[in-house]
DNA sequence: TGTATTGCCTCCCCTTAGAGGAGAGTCAAC
DNA sequence: GTTGACTCTCCTCTAAGGGGAGGCAATACA
């Protein structure tokens, strides 16, 4: 059992944030003392874990009260959190690139479209829209291309094609900002990238891949 | 000249807050018509493209006003910016990984521990001192791994390392730049790769390559 | 030329997610 | 038994807008 000085330091939040998740019912302590004091389970440290998740991702408190108690299986929650927080990575990718053009065209002295300044900051449904299209157009020329070599479901080669973008992504991203070969960043990158191959049957050994890379 | 739903549209932000930002002087409009209504320019649109940026870093409208008033040096300020959103990627990113470990460790029902589920919330200052530790770390044992393994030449080393990197970042780049698959330059980049790997004693089928891409 | 629609304005109040502080009780340690 | 750190409740305050009313302005079209 933690006190709140305790679950804040732990959780890096602050006394008041507890006190006001008390009072709105969001998290409720496990148990109160004698004295009044809050007092906070695992189980509670839990839910306040899905609770700044969900934060996060700009859910407001209302929405996530509700997301908490509708749905009690929390293992759905966190691959639902994790897509969520994909996409959100990808939209500042997203502005990243926005910010390298408007740099790159001011160097050379190109004014910019007005409109072009503004990629990046759709909002997040207009976003999830446009990924879909990219991922209708990577299908498309991934079938046909398909067509000299095996068969294979759609679903399953997308699952790939965007496992292998975003990996590329990410260590492009990594190289241009120079972050170091032995980042951790980078190493769970790789470490990913390869268990996702392993489950997709291309196993390929560390050594190989590295000496490859 | 832009009306306000104009900007609105083009930035994706609501007339609301363009009025907002009006009034607590943050983006004054370029010029007020006879009849009161607000005229935005480009450099307004600019300068509301800054705004969005810092504010998407989290800095309160009041921070903004005063970054860009003091600094007239725009491409300072991008440059700035970009770190911030890269490290608002990687602060992401731990959460991802966080989130990974609480799902395989509930799948192996193996409990975690309480202040591990935290991970990836810290304040953006602890967790720059963080990285930092972690590549430290890294270094560290990087180095001491590398015991273990078979001694190498620096030369030779080097060399495959200039050949992967070039390798890499002309890939990134064609990616970036929307370059197709299919497209002969990749083809060619990808038959030296190809073939420099064969070369240096690491042979691996089109076919297999083709597969792990 | 009139009329309807759409867009714009200001003004005022509402909301969310907390932070700050006052005043008072509680706990642990020396 | 006192002190210092911690906790409680209650109240007010703030930031960053959103909603809506009431009233001009501009455009479209018949």
């Amino acid at each position: 059992m933690y006190t709140v000085k305790e679950v804040a330091e732990l959780s890096k939040v602050t006394v008041k944030l507890l006190h006001h998740y008390h009072r709105i019912g969001l998290l409720i302590p496990t148990e109160i003392s004698g004295a009044g004091y809050r007092l906070y389970g695992t189980e509670a440290l839990e839910r306040l874990q899905q609770i700044l998740l969900y934060r996060e991702l700009d859910f407001t408190l209302e929405q996530i009260k509700e997301l908490l108690q509708g749905n009690p299986d929390r293992s759905t929650i966190l691959e639902e959190q994790e897509k969520r927080i994909q996409q959100r990575k990808q939209r500042l990718e997203r502005i990243i690139e926005t910010l390298h053009k408007t740099k790159t065209s001011r160097e050379r002295g190109e004014p910019m479209e007005d409109k072009e300044l503004f990629k990046g900051f759709e909002r997040e449904e207009d976003w999830k829209a446009a990924l879909q299209e990219q991922n209708e157009y990577l299908k498309e020329t991934y079938d046909y291309e398909l067509l000299d070599s095996a068969p294979v479901e759609p679903q399953h080669m997308n699952e790939i094609a965007l496992e292998g973008a975003a990996f590329m992504t990410s260590m492009a991203d990594g190289l241009r900002t120079g972050r170091k070969h032995n980042d951790v960043a980078v190493a769970a990158l790789i470490g990913r990238h390869l268990e996702f191959l392993k489950e997709h049957g291309h196993q390929i050994s560390a050594e190989d891949f590295a000496a490859q890379a």
